[in-house]
DNA sequence: CCTGGTTTCTACAACGTTGTAACCCGTGCT
DNA sequence: AGCACGGGTTACAACGTTGTAGAAACCAGG
């Protein structure tokens, strides 16, 4: 029932390496024997092997998309850009969910479906710029906000600048008790960092003390840990006028906390979070923060891993910095 | 930098069968002939490459989950659990993004990276049963609630009894003007037509009438649709008192159109959605809805594709009803 | 009609792996 | 001593494809 060129071969009449040839649209074929085998190939329903082809060429036209998780809605956004962008290249995407753990994302660094991949996307919580460094070759380009100058290309977008800018943004509306959602210690939390740092900048530049009570940790950051550190801010009496979450899921969370304490969005506590997901947009009240540009951030990785395919393997990582925006909406609203 | 067999064989001195038998377990290797193959390996950072494998056994160890969308969250959910449950077969998961187009959904059925997997989990928007019987033989698990007996396996949930109940719940509160959000007339409908079919028993069994005008087609699915469905009931004059909404992101755009038209939920009127998505536990308010046991589709699928690819390919296709549960909070509490 | 160059096509080997069949060797039985 | 048996290992072929090298056919120009 499957075919191969043998076969398309011998009910066109022609050699194995001349139906190969039609298939990969090599110039030098007859007008006449071209259409013979284009014909058997219709005939056959003829598909061509691709494993057989990436042994013999040492290509798949696949390439991995590694991130922690599929239904935190930032990552699967990305995974909508980043298939799209690669389907411009002619690839396929395997897209990988490494759940955040060290183990699982060193195996998709080193290599999902050996050599079933030509290269990968990786967005990586846990593991260091050490940990990558040690990894065998496979064409990487990192997603997201790794501090350290790594080994292999990265895109990212400046995360202080957009954390310092949001959070000037919830001063300017008069706010001077300005909490924070979603600090992190450990070393992972390398974005946690970033976007701290531009909070406490924000603050610095605004003459407004940095108040450690106001910071509330989240060791992750969906809408449930949102809650729980709004609810907790809240009860330790602490009475923050704003909150500036790490990212929109936290401030989902938030939002629900701040509804079930009675307290109004944006008049008692005006909320910003950052990674502008669909639901913000729909949310009640609908939800301030900083937008990536997600396609860009795709397209990026996409074109920088080609570079990394087709030309200097061994060129000097490069660091591409994305454009970002703020969306400012009702629970923060423009002044 | 990359070995073979071949230098594992060298390095150990032996042939390189021995090795491969080692790689693949093979019972009858003396112990230290494995030891020292073993070592050989590890020295090298041997990784055997799966395209060669594939191309010999005819098995690539990956299956295809391709849906509508990833960005809509029930897939994103459904994601996850499918690649949890493909991993305890020792399989690997490539995610595949049809956006509900038939000639994307024909390319994913008739073979993705043709010959790169194994099988498929395929989540149909556009294609008909019809369609699906004409390709050839990719072993194909399919999910959702398309009503024709189709010619592969098949894993749902019963669509009306899930649909009448959550409708009879409205009633069950004292609504008698419920209104249902997300009709489609396109034979892509089948979801939204079984839940329609629920909806209409549910006011019979209570003795509705059931009102044309209380039914708003929705040709996507999504928040926007929704809110602009809900705008559209509103302006109509109709004046519902319960709204059923055929999935939790419509459910959501509706919240969100009843908050901007002032309206109380669920005092003025009760929301259901269908789905049970994250989203719905954090919304303000938390929506009542139709709760698919989606791990229990998600194994019941990699199941049955795990009985085509191993035992009977021939079996006839079999048809998988998997559970599901009223989920009920804040937007349309329990009594 | 030959020469040199180009177009068109083909045979063969190779990519890295595993199934098959066979070999060698030690053991235990006759 | 001769034989069958089976554990441990190996050589070889094959999976379906494409690169290489070259053969065959064609063309234009002398």
């Amino acid at each position: 029932m499957r075919h191969r060129l043998k076969d398309v071969a011998e009910r066109a009449g022609v050699s194995v390496k001349t139906v190969s040839n039609v298939v990969n649209g090599y110039q030098h074929v007859r007008a006449d024997t071209r259409a013979r085998v284009e014909e058997a190939i219709a005939e056959l329903h003829y598909r061509p092997n691709l494993s057989a082809r990436n042994l013999r060429k040492g290509r798949t036209g696949v390439i991995a998309l590694a991130v922690p998780e599929l239904d935190i809605p930032y990552f699967a956004e990305l995974a909508r850009h980043v298939v799209a962008a690669a389907a411009e290249h002619g690839w396929t995407v395997l897209i990988d969910q490494t759940s955040g753990g060290p183990e699982q994302e060193r195996k998709a660094a080193s290599g999902i479906g050996d050599h079933m991949i030509d290269g990968l996307i990786l967005s990586p919580l846990a593991l260091t710029a050490d940990d990558l460094a040690g990894l065998d070759g496979l064409p990487m380009v990192l997603l997201g906000e790794r501090v350290d100058h790594g080994p292999a290309d990265h895109v990212m977008i400046d995360n202080v600048a957009a954390a310092r800018e949001i959070t000037a943004h919830l001063v300017g509306l008069g706010r001077r008790r300005i909490a924070a959602i979603g600090s992190q210690r450990t070393p992972e939390g390398a974005s946690a960092r970033l976007r701290l740092e531009g909070y406490a900048a924000a603050l610095a530049e605004a003459g407004i003390g940095y108040d450690d009570s106001l910071v509330a940790p989240a060791s992750a950051w969906h809408r449930a840990d949102g809650a729980a550190a709004m609810r907790h801010l809240l009860t330790s009496g602490v009475r923050p006028d704003a909150v500036f979450c790490f990212n929109d899921t936290l401030a989902l969370g938030a939002l629900r906390a701040l509804h079930e304490a009675g307290l109004r969005v944006p008049d008692d506590v005006a909320v910003a979070g950052f990674d502008d997901i669909e639901d913000g947009r729909f949310s009640i009240p609908t939800l301030s923060t900083v937008a990536p540009d997600k396609e860009r951030i795709a397209r990026l990785a996409v074109e920088l891993l080609a570079g990394r395919l087709t030309a200097d393997r061994d060129a000097p990582p490069r660091e591409l910095v994305a454009p970002y925006r703020l969306s400012l909406r009702e629970s923060a609203p423009r002044p």
